[in-house]
DNA sequence: ATGGCCTCGGTTCGAGGA
């Protein structure tokens, strides 16, 4: 059972890469973010003609999230009902036994905005909510980009991300509250090369140069922990292109 | 010192992302 996570960036100009990456990398589930696309814009005859189900809920030019699956889908919920939100960031759904929950975390822009103080509450509802879903469904994972970067070994320069959004101590407080729900950081239950990021910024050949972060994260709950054989980050699809930014993460379970 | 790219909406520039 493979569990993969892709912050696409518009699924109208990314599909083609979302087929085709699934054609070669066969997951299970794959949560999709910034698909960027109002419901009734959504591709669900070309995703359903791959194999897969899919769920998903949008907006007009920002957020969105989808879930994949070549297995069948029930009980799904959108958004958190501890928070009212407008902006669409959550889907989950019932999978194979597994609670998936597929989460586009806000980004934040800068410590100390107006939309900062929105990504710290919309986090505090999250942990508040997936507490009470951790109990409901003991074989949960939650896969999606939650825009933080849980140490300095997601960061390739600390010294110039020191304090900024994504790194600040209090995103990674919540970060770490996530963590003791428990959940445990899929990619980091297995020993990793240094310098594997999830991100790159388009401008100045970051990809090239590996100037990235580790944003996009996969957290099991620890029924699912035990299954957990490997988490790996896919690069290839940043190589092609016209690429989105972020790249796939996916998770093995026995 | 600053910004450098990409996407969208809606027109050729601004907002947002990270």
């Amino acid at each position: 059972m493979k569990l993969a996570t892709w912050n696409v960036n518009s699924l109208k100009v990314r599909l083609p890469q979302v087929l085709q990456w699934l054609a070669s990398s066969p997951v299970d589930v794959l949560c999709l973010q910034e698909t960027k696309l109002t419901d009734d814009k959504f591709p669900v005859a070309e995703i359903e003609a791959a194999g897969y189900q899919v769920a998903f809920t949008g907006q007009k030019t920002y957020n969105g999230v989808a879930i994949l699956s070549r297995h069948p889908i029930t009980d799904v919920v959108k958004n958190n009902p501890l928070f009212q939100d407008e902006q669409q960031r959550i889907i989950s759904a019932t999978i194979e036994g597994m609670r998936i929950v597929c989460a586009y975390v806000p980004n934040g822009q800068a410590v100390g905005s107006d939309k900062y103080d929105y990504k710290l509450r919309w986090l505090e509802a999250l942990i508040q909510w997936l507490e009470a879903e951790l109990q409901r469904f003991p074989s949960l994972a939650i896969l999606g980009d939650y825009n933080i970067a849980p140490t300095d070994a997601d960061v390739h320069d600390p010294a110039a991300w020191q304090d900024q959004v994504l790194v600040s101590a209090p995103e990674r407080a919540a970060f770490e509250r996530l963590c003791a729900l428990p959940l445990a950081d899929a990619f980091r239950l297995f020993p990793q090369a240094e310098k594997l990021y999830s991100w790159w910024d388009y401008r100045q050949m970051a990809f090239r140069r590996n100037r990235g972060l580790r944003i996009d994260h996969i957290l099991l709950s620890p029924a699912l922990t035990q299954r957990c054989t490997a988490c790996e980050i896919d690069k290839l699809p940043r190589k092609w292109e016209q690429p989105s930014d972020h790249t796939p993460v996916i998770a093995t379970l026995q």
